[in-house]
Order: structure tokens, then sequence, then C-alpha cells
DNA sequence: TGTTAGCACTCAATAAGTTCGAGTGCTAAC
DNA sequence: GTTAGCACTCGAACTTATTGAGTGCTAACA
């Protein structure tokens, strides 16, 4: 058997249905919501080919039937129409990132948060990430008689930053100076390289022994154990409000699933290649989402790194919609990460 | 009618097994499992008393009773045992924070989701706050040609950072040298007074004019919109096991307050002044918790800044249990941010 | 040969009725 | 003051109907 012009549009219209409503549909609605020409015995004709062909499934013998993941396949590769996101939606996006954000984390927790209202699903985003990272400056700065501040600006702009103990105390000038000392050895280097010219450097400049030592105790540690970073979730509760997740248990191990974020981060991660992926349902991977559907888009930095940035809704999805956010969000983190002002 | 010996050691035993099973505990259940010496008639004639006074709900006439808000109170404040957690949970916590924990938004992270996973509940954790910081350094770091990072330490120990944008190349020289000026200019003023020297100082550095108005600029901001304080949410997921939440639709809104955390920040709060405080129901003061009850403690830096740690949970929660353990996490905090090691 | 009306059949969901038992209040006896 | 006993209540759980959306199949039709 095989598929031909009329089976699609059939499809396509129980897709639709069924994204809509949530409930399964039966060849009756086809044939009257839309104006097919076709009467019911015929669209279940059809349904029963499409069935057979693997794009439907039915819950029960007297029940409507319901697209299986092969169709919302179908649906996104080829049936789907480009969503058009109602303009005020769009406005609401540029508005909401109008105002100067700063830190970048609250710009990815605003745009988690942006995202699920629009979309009414989960929506997670990851922060940047990329080339390792190669050392720019490494500033101490005092903050207190015995602790200094150590600032390292990589050239991903990220700044990572912790104290560290101070035996004797340095005045600001010779803190100034140790760090001049240290960016000029370190500058252009990766943490990796950093931790194996550091010792040499401890040698030469004997007089801070403590204060490198500690310093390097400091890189060392980072380069091991990196900072896992801030994963921003938006909107676990929308997801109660589909039908499919009625049953409190299945609830339960979803928004338990939302909790460990580096695990959720690994799963939306995904390759990275692509600028959208859509996984439906098995194809997640992920046992406790069979009935949930991922859809990613990347953003990136002027630096060349790359973010993510996914929503998680039920199989019946509203793919197109979602996608069109997506898109815009993502265009609008990149403008913002790569713009002259972007922070951190 | 009186409250005597005999009803209080009844009424104890009533909240004790609701606490365990939650489901209303009759007459018969506690003539023998708590062995009284007394029948079950005579207990249904106290309890009836024990109604009467305010301390027990019916939830229908063949039901047995649940304890009120009133109960709970009387619980708290006199009844209960000083609980003691098993010593391995206690180790567990002790563990968890023997690693050395960098960044005080991890510590917290991390605090609220080893409170959440040994009380069962939901665990709330608000950084340490107090008194308006003043300026102690304020440092421009070189990040590219055109751009400095801007770093303000304050005696809170709480970094704030950004990118300003310069005109024209600065060397790093000179931007040490205008940072040390601006530190001598604002140290030990606060971010408002700052907000005041700073134009004094735009008049008469001429040379650097459009580094200092943005520098102005920034801390202008900053002034207007402090960056929201990270709040640190564990086990969310939690209150699903809970039967008071099989109902979806509670759930979500639970769940959706949760997500609110300006507004979770607001409620978890509360005035500050008390060691510990225990809310029950109503007695919350918010809507959608009415079934819930709120413990809280506090904890310090070496600062004199408090922090908030929190536990929401169904009003039938282990009291005793969970003011024991928030009472070890505060005192692993307020030693973790008073040591001499604490970062940031 | 494709389409369709018609009809028997299926089966989840809803409603309506039953039974069961945990629990109560009351009374009378101890 | 305590308790055994008993009638009573009422939610929960179980058991049937009843309904209706939906299917598959067949036979007639264009």
């Amino acid at each position: 058997m095989e598929m031909d012009e009329r089976k699609l549009k059939i499809l396509q219209a129980i897709i639709d249905d069924y994204i809509l409503t949530g409930v399964p549909v039966g060849s009756r609605t086809i044939s009257r919501k839309y104006d097919m020409g076709l009467s019911s015995a015929t669209i279940r004709n059809e349904m029963s080919d499409l069935e057979e062909l693997g794009y439907l499934d039915q819950p029960h013998v007297s029940a409507g039937r319901v697209p299986s993941a092969k169709a919302y396949r179908l649906y996104v590769d080829s049936l789907m129409k480009a969503g058009r996101i109602r303009d005020d939606s769009l406005e609401s996006v540029e508005r909401h990132f109008s105002g100067r954000v700063h830190q970048m984390e609250d710009v990815i927790d605003h745009a988690a948060s942006v995202i699920s209202a629009l979309t009414k699903y989960t929506a997670v985003v990851l922060p940047p990430k990329g080339k390792m990272p190669r050392i720019q400056t490494v500033q101490l700065v005092p903050v207190s008689r015995d602790a200094a501040l150590v600032v390292v600006v990589t050239d991903a702009g990220i700044v990572r930053d912790s104290t560290i103990h101070l035996s004797a105390e340095v005045d600001s000038d010779t803190l100034y100076a140790i760090s001049r000392a240290i960016t000029d050895a370190l500058r252009g280097h990766t943490l990796e390289e950093a931790c194996g010219i550091l010792p040499e450097m401890i040698d030469r400049m004997r007089e801070n022994e403590e204060l490198l030592r500690n310093l390097y105790g400091f890189l060392n540690e980072r380069r091991e154990s990196p900072r896992r970073p801030h994963v921003a979730i938006g909107g676990t509760s929308n997801m109660l409000s589909y039908p499919e997740y009625s049953d409190v248990e299945k609830a339960r191990s979803f928004l338990s699933l939302m909790e460990t974020r580096d695990r959720l981060a690994s799963i939306i991660d995904g390759n990275g290649e692509m600028a959208f992926t859509v996984r439906i349902g098995p194809e997640t991977g992920v046992p406790e989402m069979v009935d949930c559907s991922i859809v990613t888009a990347t953003y990136s930095t002027r630096n060349g790194q790359q973010g993510t940035i996914g929503v998680i809704g039920p199989t019946r999805m509203q793919y197109s919609r979602v996608l069109s956010i997506l898109n815009v969000m993502g265009h609008q983190l990149t403008d913002l990460f790569s713009g002259g002002d972007e922070k951190q």
C-alpha cells in the first residue's frame, strides 16, 4: 500500500485536530470539520490504511485515532506549515529584552520564563559554551586584610571569581604588580597550560610564594571541576495543565527530572550541530519522556560560543508555533550576546 | 470545659498518628496503638471534647478526627518532643559540605537540595542579606580593546560585576590608576552616596570623562534595580508524593507559586527576627498554602548578614524532625560563611 | 472501481445502585 | 468515671446498567 495525496491530507487534518484538542479524533470529525468532500466511511477506510502504515494508533477499538510518533515525524519534516506567531507575542519578546539586562544568568533565566510564557510548555535554556577558553587577564583585587578576589577574564568573556587567602597583608599596588606579571605569563593560555606554567613562576617569585600557591590551587581546582553551568528552567508547572499529566505519578517523575539539572542539561544539549532539532517521544531517548517532545534551537555569542534553548512539551505540541518562537528567541539572544554592550 | 492532662495525651497521640499516616484517626486506633489503658468509648468522649475545644476537625461524621491548625500550634509550642535525627543523616549533611564549594549560589543550591532530600519536603534557601553594603574596592579590569570589567567589592563581600564600554583604548596601567582613584574616593560609601560623589569626580578628571560617565551609569542602574537575589529551591517534586497534592489543580497552583521566586522569597523571608518560625496553614497568609506549613530558620555570615532557610510541607509535617534538620543546617551554613575560607 | 449509506458491534465513560466497614453518639450497666 | 453495646452515618469500593462515539463490514450506487 502506498501513501497518496489524499491520505496525507487526512493525516494532516488528524494531527492538526489532535494537537488542538488532545482527544482521539474520529472519522466523522474529520469529514465534518475539515471539508474534504468525503464521507466518514471513506475517511474510515483511509484511516484504516494509515493505521496499517504505522501513522495512526488506536487506543482501543471504539475510540478515534491518535497520531503515532512516526506521524509527528512526517508532520514536522514535511507537512507542517510554517507557523506565524501573532505580532503582539513577537513584540513582547522584543520588549522583554529591550531593558538592559546585565548578568548572563539573568538573561537566560529571563529567556526561559519568556519562552515558557509564550509557548505554555516547559522551557530550558543552557548558557553558551564552546571551545576551551583562553586566559586574557588575571587580576587580584583586595577584599579584606587577608583575602583577595581573583578575577580571571577569558576570551569567552566568562569570569570566574573566588577569593584566595593572603598570608601576609599585601597592599593594592603590589597586588596589581603581581597581577600584571601573572597576566603577562598566562595570557593566551588555557587553564590546563596555566597550571603547567604557574609552578615555574612560583620558583621565580619566592617573595609571594604562598599567594601564588593559593592561586595555583584555585586554578587547578577549577580545571578539575569546572563550575557546572547554570541551567535556566521556566514553566514546569505548565505541564500539569495538560491532560497527559493528570496522572500524579507521571507528573512527579517529570518534575523530578526537571530538578536534576545536570541530567536535564545533557538531554537538552544533544549534538548541537543543527540549528533546530525536534525529537519526538521515544526519539528523546529518555524513558520518562516517552510522551514528550523536545524542540531545541541554538544561539551564539560573538566569541563563537553556542548556547541551546529548548522547549519540552507533550508529543502533540504545537510544533510550528514552538519552532517559530524558538527561532525568534534564538535570534534575540544571538543579537544580545553579539551586541557591543553584552555583559560577562 | 477545661483541657486536662489526659486530653493532652490523647491529642498528642492523634497528632502523632496523623502526621505518620495522613488519614483521619479514629478512637479505636488510639486505644489500641497507644496503650492508654482506656477503651475506645472513653477516647471517643474525650475526642468529642477536644473537637468542641477546637483542636480536632471531623471531615465527616463517620470518619476519624484530624488535628486542626490550633492543634498543630499547640503541638509545636509545647507538646512536641525534640526530634533526634538519625546520626547518618547528620553525617551526610556534614559530608555534603566537606568538599570545597565555591560560589555562594552553589552553596545555597546545594543546601536546598540536601534539606529537601533529608526532609522529603520542599526546601527554600535565601541568600544572606543585610544592611546597606559599603563599597570597599572598585577595580576596572581590561577585557577587550574597548571594554573593561568593573568589579565592585563591598563589605558584604558581594561582588557585582559588569562590563562597561571604553571609548578609546586605555592601557592596563591607566585603568589601574583610575581604579585606585575611584576606590579612594568611594571607599566606605554606600551605592547611593557613590552616585552623588561620582559626578564631582567626572568634573575633575576630564581626560577619562566617558569612562567615568559609563561607570556612573552602571552604578546608578544597580542602585535603582539591584540584581534580585538568587533563590534556591529543592524538592518541589516531593510535594506530589503526598496525598494532600493528589489533586492536580492544587499541585499546579503550588508549583506555579514556586516558580515566582520573588513572591516565594517574600513569603519565606518573613520578619527575620526569630531564629526559628513555624507558620501553620492559614498562618502563612498565603491562600495557596492553606494546607501547608512553613518552617524557617536563619543563618548568618561573618559580616553580620542573615540568610533564611525554609521548609514547606503539608500541615501534618514532621515538625520536630524538620526543626532539627534546619537547626543543623543553619549551623552548618553559619560555620561555612564564617570560616576563614568562604568565597565571594 | 471508488464512494457511501446503513447496520451490527465494541467498549470507555458515566451514572445509579449496593454493599461494606470504619467510625461516631448515645445509653445503660458496671 | 468507665465501658460494653447498639443503632446510625456515610465515604469508599464494587457492581451493574446506560449511553454514545467510533469502528468494520457489506451491499448498493455512480
